[in-house]
DNA sequence: TCACCGCGTCAAGATCTCGTCAAGGGGGGG
DNA sequence: CCCCCCCTTGACGAGATCTTGACGCGGTGA
């Protein structure tokens, strides 16, 4: 299920979207600042942000700022000022569309179903495949060379996506951080050192002497197939 | 450079378009209904379509009905209609945002901006290749010609990449320090001396004669590929 | 010719980073 | 209510990496 995450300090507004998008079978998260919402991103990974301008904690461009540094999420701004400069800046900043209010919620969804299509255009073929496993992007799963399925937990998975994903190339340990835990946990590496071992236990051959997780020493992770 | 289609049939718009986008540098294709423009889109291959709705000769969710069929270019739609209904049909039939006449040309042009921002994710992968060995600066990875992967550690790794980044140039000794070690070592050249005979170690095929990795005496150093 | 300077080289010690283990805490399901 | 699974956290030895000082060489200018 397509799942949103609206930032608004107004609760007329909070639940005004809740209901209409609750209705559209979206699962609805919200926070009302600016630092709940990036926690709330970190934390939920919603498909669609909807953002809305003039928070009481922080600046528009700070939040999208905040978030375009690790995540491409989608994010609409929603906001009561109409001057093109706001517009400009907003959309400069990483925002996919911005929606002046009072907006018809109709159109709302109509450019919240348009970000989630455009986000979703990857039916490629998510699957990677080892001499001893093989990944499956779509299905979540990963099993063993003759048939045996690999039983991961949630933060086991999304490590080992993060570094499925950018195959062959190295990924930071700050790209990792904050891909699983969120921003916040920047500098936590020892997170790290103990869920890749974990990883390298149910997935390699010689745990001790990795084949296909690799440590490359003070910069980061490397999955190589 | 960026090419954008523009599908209008009033004169007067295609021609402000033209002017303004032309002066930001992105290549512009003008047709004027919307049988020509989906001819266009074919033939052109451009990066986003601003489309108008109201052609002469077809209704607008047909044009966009038409493109969608085939290819997934950013559609842009321009309209007099503010109706809800109208909005919501565009982008339901696949458009990418829809923007009501009259319009300010910075928002339109930012927009087109986040179009094309959404549209190229991958920046593609910068690499430098030589005779001995490729430097992936995307993976940060070197490979020996022959296959070997050289491993390298995060400071050799940095000051590699500073001088690889300045291809050619001469890369200052006061800059490579800055760089790697922070501008508080500015003058700590003797670290420079160390790191790059470890680089040349791994590197060069004959270290004592780098082919590669040059000094420049008193100034600093070059990467000749 | 000689002194000087910048550079390349080397190796040892200090420091940082990684892998590993195990205990404790929380939350969800039975 | 209890149990189990999962996440967090701290500690430690081993290994990798960085820093530092010393030395010889070659070119340059006096």
């Amino acid at each position: 299920m397509t799942s949103v995450l609206v930032v608004d300090d107004e609760l007329a507004i909070l639940r005004a979207l809740r209901i209409n998008l609750e209705a559209r079978q979206f699962t609805v998260f919200t926070a009302a600042d600016g630092a709940a919402g990036l926690a709330a991103v970190a934390h939920h990974r919603p498909d669609v942000v909807i953002l809305d301008l003039g928070l009481p904690d922080m600046d528009g461009a700070e939040v999208i700022a905040g978030l375009r540094g690790w995540t491409a999420t989608p994010i609409i701004v929603l906001s009561a000022r109409e001057q093109e400069e706001q517009k400009v800046a907003a959309l400069d900043a990483g925002a996919d569309d911005y929606v002046t209010k009072p907006f018809g919620m109709d159109e709302l969804l109509a450019r919240l179903r348009a970000a989630v299509r455009r986000a979703t255009p990857a039916p490629e073929q998510p699957r990677v495949v080892t001499a001893d496993f093989t990944v499956d992007l779509a299905a979540k799963q990963v099993v063993r060379t003759g048939g045996e399925i690999v039983r991961l937990t949630p933060t086991e998975w999304q490590l080992l996506e993060a570094l499925v994903r950018g195959s062959g190339k190295l990924v930071t340990q700050r790209q990792l951080l904050a891909e699983v835990w969120g921003p916040a946990y920047r500098t936590e590496t020892n997170y790290l050192r103990v869920y890749l071992a974990q990883l390298r236990r149910k997935l390699e051959p010689d745990p001790p002497r990795p084949r296909y997780l690799h440590t490359e020493a003070g910069m980061g992770y490397r999955f190589t197939p």
